[in-house]
DNA sequence: AAATATGTATTAAGCGCTTAATACACCGAT
DNA sequence: ATCGGTGTATTAAGCGCTTAATACATATTT
């Protein structure tokens, strides 16, 4: 587990961030076990309570699940991942598409510049 | 000049990114006069102090120049100009690059999002 | 000259929000 | 039964950053 922080965001928001993209990329299975909150704190030197706050930001969006005497683990509902990729890909296709119409940039350009940029892409992802 | 603000960005963000659009569209064009601080402070109903901020940051990116005794004027400088729509553009497109991709999303599947959604979009822009 | 408007700087206040501290109940293992 | 680990809740602390208050010099207008 490496993660590497930016100071301008709270660190729970970037530890969800961070579990939502390796969900979403299949890093992190349906149904498999994730850290207790006090491991994970320790793992990534955070606060336990950040960890918590993380955790509990999941729990309520159904994206990891806890049961009694168990590690919380990755949910295996079907439709929640499905809306996380949803959620993921649209918000980042939404942002994109407003910023460009805001200032006017034909449908082309936008493309063309994606295409470069994208296969330019280090391949560090 | 209407704005609507959001709750998440400090307003002087925004005010900022209301005036590089603004630009970057070419509603306001090189070596246009824009309203005063105070001006600007009633019309929007927002601090002076908070125009000021505003004005103070686009000075210091050189989008606009005040002389004395003259309002504000938008840059004439074509290189400034240049490079604003370079930074709102390639700033969206790194943006929603490197969403996608820490995602795994192909290139092909997220060029048609881009185009549906932008050509979807409703004429409000 | 007085009054009004402007740009600008400095400082204080206020506020939200994250992070930390602490505590409690529960369970499994020793 | 005791100890270590877990999830969880509540409350306090701390911090950064925006916004507000105030002031000053200058210039234009009346």
């Amino acid at each position: 587990m490496n993660m590497q922080f930016n100071n301008r965001d709270p660190v729970y928001v970037q530890v969800v961030r961070h579990f939502k993209n390796q969900i979403a990329k299949g890093f992190l299975e349906p149904g498999q076990a994730i850290p207790s909150r006090r491991e994970l704190a320790n793992q990534i030197k955070i606060n336990p309570n950040t960890a918590q706050r993380a955790y509990k930001e999941m729990e309520e969006e159904a994206l990891i699940k806890t049961e009694k005497n168990q590690p919380s683990r990755v949910t295996s509902d079907e439709k929640v991942l499905q809306n996380l990729r949803e959620e993921l890909v649209g918000q980042a296709v939404n942002d994109f598409v407003t910023s460009v119409k805001s200032i006017n940039v034909p449908l082309d350009d936008a493309l063309n510049l994606v295409k470069r940029k994208y296969e330019k892409g280090d391949s560090n992802d």
